[in-house]
RNA sequence: GGCCCCGUCAUCUAGUGGCCUAGGAUACGGCCCUUUCAAGGCUGUUACGCGGGUUCGAAUCCCGCCGGGGUCACCA
């Protein structure tokens, strides 16, 4: 028995075999980089055993939610090669999945908690509870938020124990009943966690208009969707323990929960979309990083398979597991980024580089360019030499242009007089070629040199000048190649100066 | 500040009581290869936060301290 199927007959955690998991992102600007490896580790976690992603979109926070911004997401899933089973788009079993259009379902809930004594009206407006807070900042002497929650305040309703349904605008609070014991959950990472349920409080559960908040949509949104295992990051760990709560109210099964450790930026501070550019998920696109090597990147930052660090995405699949999650936080590394990325851009098929660079080359101007042998060629010359598809781009354009930019202290150096005797003797070899591939032009070097008894540097680079207008470029043969007979012939003539 | 989570090289990590004079990767240095530049191969420097235990033996278990992070909204 493989490893595999071992594990899909031990699924991890209570739940089903063939897990149901979910991205829930809040559509309140782009893709960020966490969401982005939250999706991916949720995704590999279904796409290995079998099971269903589901992408639900959070937008009850109707100050910051933007259509904008589910586009946006789905854009980053969508280049990122993250697709989801059920979702925008994608209709389900479960819909809807957009958290507005499920309205009723969650007052139903409310209702059916209020009427088993489980959640109460609250009348207290916004303006007294925040007058309560204040008040309880001057009893201390405080006057900072932050000093408020230093002082421990406790918000308790007046209309806890409240029964009356009265014409004044209200908010649904959860009445939590603590009975001096813990309330916890196992969670596949770190193990048991747990509290004590004095220690948390009546949270709300729908805003005045109606509007539900994160911990009880959640939790209904969970459940209805028959989630099997939540996996999100570390911040919502104390957010849990009242999801619990709810499931406990409710007499639901909560699902697996796991939680993933946090990425840092490299100040050390958790990576958020104002201080940290590398936050955004397009941002990368647009410096070059493959989709697949961002993933790997990040699949890598808080989980490891042994001492592996490079993985196709079937090896992702195949080897995920979420128990192999680590605890530490882990700091963005740009550097460890760029490499991945140099490792795939030249280990990956070239025609799928090609295609991959193809958009870059457009926007530096190179409009004649598309994949054939030729693109596929400099792909392979480039990808060793590149760490990004702009850099790869701004290598292989030049190639495309039908003159050089001839760097004067190159041209000093290879070609002087002695360095013009040896190109035309390499223009006669050319000329002579009977085919012009980058295997049949690369000896010449070699031939000249034994015919001459010239040093290989004194014969490739003043052909190498002359071609590129600068001192370095690949191999001869792929040099030459890439530009083709015309090009090259043409740059030698204006080297010589005929 | 209360509560919660975490603590192996600069960074990502392997490691689950003896295989560890701690391994891999990135970055950095050297050497080799070489027609240039890369790539590649070999190689070097660098880490178990501190202090107590437990044990024949601890990076691995326990306690304390210190350090970092998260969270305490009618945001998610």
């Amino acid at each position: 028995m493989t490893t595999i199927e071992w594990t899909l007959l031990h699924a991890t955690g209570a739940g089903p075999m063939k897990p149901r998991v979910r991205f829930a992102p809040s559509p309140t600007g782009y893709l960020h980089i966490g969401g982005a490896r939250t999706a991916l580790w949720n995704w590999l976690y279904a796409r290995r055993l079998g099971g269903t992603f589901v992408l639900r979109i959070e937008d009850t926070d109707q100050e910051r939610s933007t259509p904008e911004s589910v586009q946006a997401i789905l854009d980053g899933l969508t280049w990122l090669g993250i697709d989801w089973d059920e979702g925008p788009g994608k209709g389900g079993p479960f819909p809807p999945y957009f958290q507005m259009e499920k309205i009723k379902r969650y007052h139903e809930i409310a209702d059916q908690l209020i009427a088993a004594g489980k959640a109460y009206r609250d009348y207290t407006t916004e303006e007294e509870t925040a007058k309560m807070r204040l008040d309880f900042a001057a009893s201390k002497g405080l006057t900072e938020k932050d000093d408020l929650r230093k002082a421990g305040f406790k918000y308790s309703s007046p209309w806890r124990e409240n029964t009356d349904k009265l014409d004044r605008p209200f908010v649904i609070r959860f009445k939590l009943q603590p009975k001096g014991e813990k309330i916890g959950f196992e969670d596949l990472v770190h193990g048991r966690l747990e509290k004590p349920d004095e220690d948390l409080d009546d949270f709300v559960l729908l805003r005045t208009d109606g509007i539900p908040l994160y911990n009880f949509g959640c939790v209904i949104d969970d459940h209805d969707m028959e989630i099997s295992h939540v996996g999100r990051g570390q911040e919502h760990i104390n957010s849990t323990y009242s999801q619990i709560a709810v499931y406990q109210a409710l007499g639901w099964t909560p699902p697996v929960f796991t939680h993933f450790p946090l990425i840092m930026g490299q100040n050390g501070e958790k990576l958020s979309k104002r201080k940290h550019p590398e936050a955004d998920v397009m941002a990368h696109k647009r410096a070059g990083i493959l989709p697949h090597a961002l993933l790997n990147f990040v699949a890598r930052l808080g989980w490891s398979h042994g001492n592996d660090e490079l993985f196709t995405r079937e090896q992702m699949v195949a080897f995920f597991d979420l128990k192999d999650v680590g605890k530490t936080n882990g700091v963005w590394n740009p550097e460890k980024l760029l490499s991945i990325n140099a490792h795939w851009l030249k280990t990956l098929p070239p025609a799928e580089v090609a295609a991959a660079v193809l958009p870059y080359l457009e926007h530096v101007g190179v409009t004649d360019a598309k994949v054939d042998a030729r693109l596929e060629l400099a792909v392979k010359a480039f990808g060793p030499r590149a760490k990004t598809l702009v850099d790869m781009a701004a290598s292989i354009k030049p190639y495309y242009a039908n003159a050089v930019t001839m760097d004067p202290a190159a041209a000093a150096k290879h070609l002087d007089a002695p360095g013009k005797e040896m190109l035309k003797l390499a223009k006669a070899k050319l000329l002579a070629m009977p085919e012009w591939t980058s295997a049949a032009l690369e000896p010449i070097v070699d031939q000249l040199a034994l015919e001459t008894g010239a040093k290989k540097g004194a014969i490739a680079q003043p052909i190498r000048v002359a071609a590129t207008g600068g001192t370095t470029s690949p191999g001869i043969g792929d040099t030459l190649a890439m530009l083709g007979r015309d090009e090259t012939m043409r740059r030698i003539d204006a080297a010589l100066g005929t």
